[in-house]
RNA sequence: CGCGGGGUGGAGCAGUCUGGAAGCUCGUCGGGCUCAUAACCCGAAGGUCGUAGGUUCAAAUCCUGCCCCCGCAACCA
């Protein structure tokens, strides 16, 4: 019988800089239901790769003083080896890039635009020279521009737009009849009522602002937008022709059974890919799941926290299936799951090293110990009771796999695991049931001693042969360890239990994260106010060498707040009105959360009062106070140690 | 009224669509066991399911109002 076929891709990552946990979470996921799907005998063609244009690119590449390609081909290559690290076993890895791909989106293009799909119209709107962006009526903040708060003047700029709408019709329709195609089910609702049914806009698929794209050959001027290039790699990869039938590959793979995706572009994935397709007479990928992410627990993201987590790091730390293993069972189906250092050695503890890892170990010692590292089923059950625990130790066996397939199906990988694990501490029950160590001391009692060795030894390989796809070392290194026949000698320790407060100190070895700043300015607090000690210093990146003519343009003096308000519709912002000498300037700060709009007036405070002004939320700010900043980013303002006049010169 | 997610024993979550005895993992306490990585097994304590109403024989679950958190966007000037 033929093979059936199962065509999943994960999205493309973005290369404008290093994949973090949560980037790398999808690409294990991915392989997790790729495996899983190989060992259910499906023939998997599971594709990943890279996005790489883009003006976002284009700006870090120049500030890196390097070509776009430079920048793309060095991050691609980093995202590659991760990947690589963690094991994904996928079978293409294509960049946006590449030449083949390239040139298909352009016939891809030319193909829609000739059609009539794609047409040529004009961005109009207001535009702002200055800022050289586009707005619509409802962003301008009182008729001006939001960014800046000049004026703006009605404008055109010629662009390609795709027909959407044309198309709405049949994907309403597509969607309401297959109400798998959108997972989870409840993002179904958003799409239809956020996008479809108010009615789609046609979408701009090009753009004449930046060059780092695949340019229209047919009017270079233009550049290909990014979702018409990124999405396209799905069918790009495995040989789409838009002139032709396609290779043999593609005839066979597309559609694509699953495309794996983050929550946040589930739109792109579910609105406007169909349409592409549908626009290019092409079927319709069979499912798209946007999965959660993966979030910080620990408090913010911050790098003198030394809290942002890669991958890389994690792996070098617990080692890539313990990493696996964490992220793929700790991520709820729906909800974003929470990641930090002390969950994941709880969870290695408990789950790798406590259940299965001291399972494989005395299961491996017991045998060595009472048979020399051979036993054979002897099928010896001494009463009834035997027989009823070794019934049902077989049929949690012979149950999980059919449980973990209904998991998997759908793509529950998370409770996936967690059935395998139930099988694993069914084992470590058995043990307490039959008491092997007191078997052992009965001579007559041998027999039912190499039996009960042998069932553990059978389900742990079941076990273990189930982990495969999630933790594929692992499962091999245990099957190993187990052997065909005779188990090893000297097992090795699969996972060992870790001590938190040493991981935690190696952590903030890695990454110093007050203590060195604290003896640098250590001495400066000492002599200053007694509360050394408690103040933790604060370390931030050091900033290029300013003159004292590049200081002296800067205008500092003493303000005095005379009224402040809330800013509506703002979270952080607060407007003071400041008095300095005998003018009044209107300043806006983000520091609601450390001040109240009453405790504000009355203070003297430090402005910075030449700086050109700027609307924030709508508002006129015309200057800055200025603020100290911890590393949680708590304020305070600065105001003179002794009285001092509003309008008195800082310097 | 910007978009969205969430508030369930000390911690992290499931359960909510399809109302019907509140569940999982960790932690705590007590017990058992000693083959094993102070691991394993059993038991217990601990929850007004954010809040106020409503529908119902029955609400964590459905409806309405409110409070609080968190992302994104915006606005940390």
């Amino acid at each position: 019988m033929e093979k059936k076929k199962y065509y999943m891709t994960t999205a493309i990552a973005y290369t404008s800089g290093k994949p973090h946990i949560g980037n790398t979470y999808e690409i294990v996921l991915a392989d997790a239901i790729a495996r899983y799907k190989r060992s259910q005998g499906y023939d998997v063609f599971f594709q990943t790769g890279t996005d790489e244009h883009g003006q976002k690119i284009e700006l870090k590449a120049q500030e890196a003083g390097i070509t776009p390609k430079e920048y793309v081909d060095n991050v691609a290559g980093q995202v590659k080896d991760i990947w690589n690290m963690m094991n994904s076993s996928h079978d293409k890895f294509i960049r946006t890039t590449d030449a083949g791909h390239e040139r298909e989106v352009q016939k891809i293009f030319k193909k829609l635009y000739e059609q009539g799909d794609i047409y040529k119209g004009s961005y109009e709107g207001l535009y702002c020279t200055p800022c050289e962006s586009f707005w619509t009526e409802s962003q301008l903040v009182d008729g001006k521009c939001p960014d800046c708060g000049r004026e703006v003047k009605p404008a055109k700029e010629e662009a390609y737009f795709f027909k959407m709408s044309k198309y709405a019709d049949r994907l309403i329709e597509h969607i309401n009849t297959h109400p798998e195609f959108i997972q989870p089910v409840s993002r179904k609702n958003e799409m239809m009522n956020n996008f479809l049914l108010p009615g789609l806009q046609d979408l701009c698929v090009s753009r004449t602002s930046f060059k780092w794209g695949i340019p229209v050959d047919f009017d270079d001027r233009h550049v290909v937008y990014v979702w018409l290039d990124a999405l396209t790699n799905y069918i790009t990869g495995i040989g789409y022709d838009a002139e032709g039938e396609g290779t043999e590959q593609f005839k066979k793979n597309w559609p694509a059974d699953l495309h794996l995706i983050g929550k946040d572009i589930i739109r792109f994935h579910t609105i406007y890919w169909p349409i592409f397709l549908m626009a290019l007479d092409l079927p319709l990928p069979k499912q798209i799941f946007g999965h959660p992410w993966l979030i910080q627990g620990d408090g913010k993201m911050s790098k003198s926290r030394g809290n942002v987590l890669y991958a890389d790091e994690l792996v070098d730390f617990f080692g890539v299936d313990a990493v696996r293993f964490f992220v793929l069972h700790e991520m709820p189906f729906d909800n974003d799951g929470v990641i930090s250092w002390e969950l994941l050695v709880e969870r290695i503890n408990s789950e790798l090293a406590n259940t299965l890892g001291n399972l494989v170990n005395r299961t491996i010692t017991m045998t060595n110990k009472y048979f020399g590292g051979t036993v054979k089923d002897k099928g010896a059950v001494l009463c009834d009771e035997d027989g009823a625990v070794d019934a049902d130790l077989k049929a949690v066996v012979e149950q999980t796999p059919q449980v973990v397939e209904k998991k998997m199906e759908s793509l529950r990988v998370a409770d996936a695991i967690t059935e395998i694990f139930n099988l694993f501490k069914r084992c470590n029950k058995y043990i307490d049931e039959t008491m092997p160590w007191a078997l052992a001391k009965e001579e007559e009692k041998r027999d039912r001693l190499e039996t009960v060795l042998y069932n553990l030894l059978e389900s742990i390989k079941s076990g273990a042969r189930q982990i495969a796809p999630f933790m594929p070392e692992t499962a091999e290194k245990i099957l190993a360890q187990l052997g065909d026949g005779k188990v090893v000698e000297k097992p090795e320790i699969l996972f060992a239990r870790l001590n938190l407060d040493d991981v935690l100190k190696k952590v903030e070895e890695l990454h110093p994260p007050v203590e060195e700043a604290e003896a640098a300015a250590g001495k400066a607090a000492a002599d200053g106010e007694g509360a050394a000690g408690k103040d933790a210093a604060v370390d931030m990146e050091a900033k290029p060498e300013i003159t004292f003519e590049e200081f002296g343009k800067m205008q500092f003096q003493v303000g005095e707040i005379i009224a402040c308000e809330e800013v509506k519709k703002s979270r952080k912002l607060l407007c003071s009105q400041v008095k300095i000498g005998s003018q009044v300037k209107q300043i806006v700060s983000g520091i609601k959360a450390y001040y109240t709009a009453e405790e504000m007036v009355g203070k003297k405070v430090m402005v910075l009062v030449n700086l050109k002004p700027a609307k924030l939320a709508g508002v006129l700010s015309e200057g800055m106070l200025l603020c100290a900043e911890d590393a949680d980013g708590n304020l305070a303002l600065m105001t003179p140690e002794k009285e001092m006049p509003a309008g008195a010169e800082i310097c």
